[in-house]
RNA sequence: GGGCCGUUAGCUCAGCUGGCAGAGCAUCUGACUUUUAAUCAGAGGGUCCCAGGUUCGAAUCCUGGACGGCUCACCA
């Protein structure tokens, strides 16, 4: 059953709506252009006085979703709200005529409104746009929220994220933010030499991280093809392509769990510098954020989830080995005997059965130092068994030259020293297959191609991705990934 | 996937020990030319998430399911 013929406040609408049609008043115009925004307004006439208004000349175009209606018996106040905010409408019968008033009479909270008229200053002091005419701009046929408690309900505010765009300026605020972090995350970059490249989504051979990738079908070809669960096999491919300096900012998908910190399609920058090393990009990642910290705040200290987080550089950095000695209080020789890190590793409750050393340490790392990186930090040196695609350390091959980092107890970055060593990358990726053929589905699978690029020759290189979504969360003090992402994925409603 | 919690009018929410389905805002009718959640008088509006069960009687108790939130596990 259509629920717009069952929901009598939808059918007064459209009953409206037609009686616009009617009275020769178009609903859905496209002729009003405003003059104006509300903000526009308020910067400028803000600190006029009723009298200074008065002396100005001109008519104020204003369009905007009626928010609130305040009706007399022939006057009526209403706040129109446009992309910049909200701005105060006297509506008179004396002043936009009997047949104007009338049909204005019936427009709804939620409807577009067009009005035109000078400025004036109400005697609460209000800075108000005197109509002496309105023209209806689009008729609304749904409800708003209730004005004092408005929009509370999660999966409504989800499933309908407009809904909740127009009640909730916080929420508006917070995609405006996550706006305009991307663009500075991308003039960061652009102004270093990055060049902006798009690269598949649709893979053949899904690669560049452990993760289980979404399938689909391409019907021409009759082949599989992967959702990508990173770019980066194909970044470096320009950079053997000779794009030394490359950067993506896209949506990489993931076919695992959701939580407050995971979206199954969500957004990484991933950018790759040649002749530079992990190291070199620390520096960087320091730059970026103080630098978007800087435009976005003017200050490199945060309060996300009431911790404060101060930015400025420098930031610690500490080896995995060392985070684990410094949180599980164990001495160097303990942490690198594999008997006794895997025998604490069982005694905190995990199972590290037949697993290789380097995996049982990244797995006490989580457990163990995760949990008390608040401030950010530089976990550098990961183990071999855990990076397949990084560049082995020159003085203990058992680690790899490469570093997350940590800011609220959260991962928010992942880089490494390239390996540019085909020979080496091949093995890796027959080690990372041996491990899928004995059930480990996110191992990785051998890309050919790749290893061919390698063999052509890649500079020494560095490359990074950040999860923008979780610096979006950071620098807008959100506690779940969902209120960072628009559509966040949902179960369809019914 | 596990645990806990939730789902009642367009929205925000009450509804006790099982006994006629409630409020505020919104809507409709009337009054009102300076309001700020305007005010005043009146009216209408329900698949109590769904399906079973218990009962004389279920929004309420029981079972199963759907959807969501929080959280744990996995992952970034």
């Amino acid at each position: 059953m259509d629920h717009r013929q069952t929901n009598p406040l939808i059918a007064q609408r459209i009953q409206k709506l037609e009686e616009f049609r009617r009275l020769g008043i178009p609903p859905y115009p496209n002729d009003f252009r405003p003059s104006h925004t509300a903000a526009e307004i308020h910067r400028a006439h803000d600190d006029k006085t009723a009298e200074a208004l008065q002396e100005m000349e001109g008519a104020f175009r204003v369009a905007g979703r009626i928010m609130a209606l305040r009706s007399f018996g022939k006057a009526a106040f209403v706040k129109l709200q446009d992309r910049s905010g909200q701005i105060q409408v006297l509506v008179q019968k004396n002043a936009v005529g009997p047949d104007a008033y009338a049909w204005f009479r019936k427009l709804d909270v939620g409807d577009f409104l067009g009005a035109t008229g000078p400025l004036i200053r109400t005697r609460t002091g209000e800075l108000t746009v005197e109509a002496r005419e309105v023209r209806l701009l689009a008729k609304s046929l749904r409800p708003l929220p209730e004005k004092w408690h408005g929009l509370t309900d999660k999966e409504t505010r989800y499933r309908q994220r407009y809904v909740d765009l127009i009640m909730n300026p916080a929420v508006r605020e917070t995609f405006l933010r996550r706006s305009r972090i991307i663009r500075l995350v991308r003039e960061f970059l652009s102004s270093r030499g990055f060049v902006e490249m798009e690269t598949p989504m649709m893979q053949p051979i899904p690669g560049g991280a452990t993760a289980r990738p979404f399938v689909t079908h391409h019907n021409a070809l009759d082949m599989i093809l992967y959702l990508r669960v990173a770019p980066e096999l194909y970044l470096k491919r320009l950079v053997v392509g000779g794009f030394e300096r490359v950067f993506e900012i896209n949506r990489n998908f993931r076919n695992e769990g959701l939580s407050n910190q995971h979206n199954p399609e969500f957004t990484m920058v991933e950018f790759y510098q040649a002749y530079a090393t992990y190291e070199d990009l620390m520096g960087l990642t320091e730059e970026l954020f103080v630098h978007v910290a800087e435009v976005l705040n003017g200050t490199t200290r945060l309060v996300y989830r009431g911790e404060e987080i101060d930015l400025t550089p420098p930031w610690p950095r500490l080896t995995v080995r060392e985070a684990v000695m410094r949180h599980a209080g164990l001495t160097e020789a303990e942490v690198d005997d594999p008997e006794t890190l895997a025998a604490y590793a069982r005694k905190l409750g995990l199972d590290v059965d037949g697993m290789p050393h380097g995996k049982v340490l990244a797995e006490v790392f989580e457990e163990v130092a995760e949990p008390h990186l608040v401030q950010p930090t530089f976990i550098t040196q990961y183990p071999v068994e855990v990076s397949p695609l990084s560049r082995r350390n020159e003085q203990d091959p058992r680690y790899v030259d490469r570093f997350e980092l940590y800011i609220a107890r959260r991962e928010i970055a992942n880089a490494f020293s390239e390996l540019n060593d085909p020979i080496d990358q091949l093995e890796r990726f027959r080690q990372q297959a041996a491990q899928r053929a004995q059930g480990d589905e996110e191992a990785h699978r051998i890309d050919e191609d790749f290893v061919r690029a390698l063999e052509y020759g890649m500079p020494p290189t560095a490359g990074e991705g950040i999860g923008i979504d979780r610096m979006v969360m950071l620098f807008t003090d959100s506690p779940s990934i969902r209120d960072v992402i628009l559509f966040p994925h949902m179960r369809p409603e019914s």
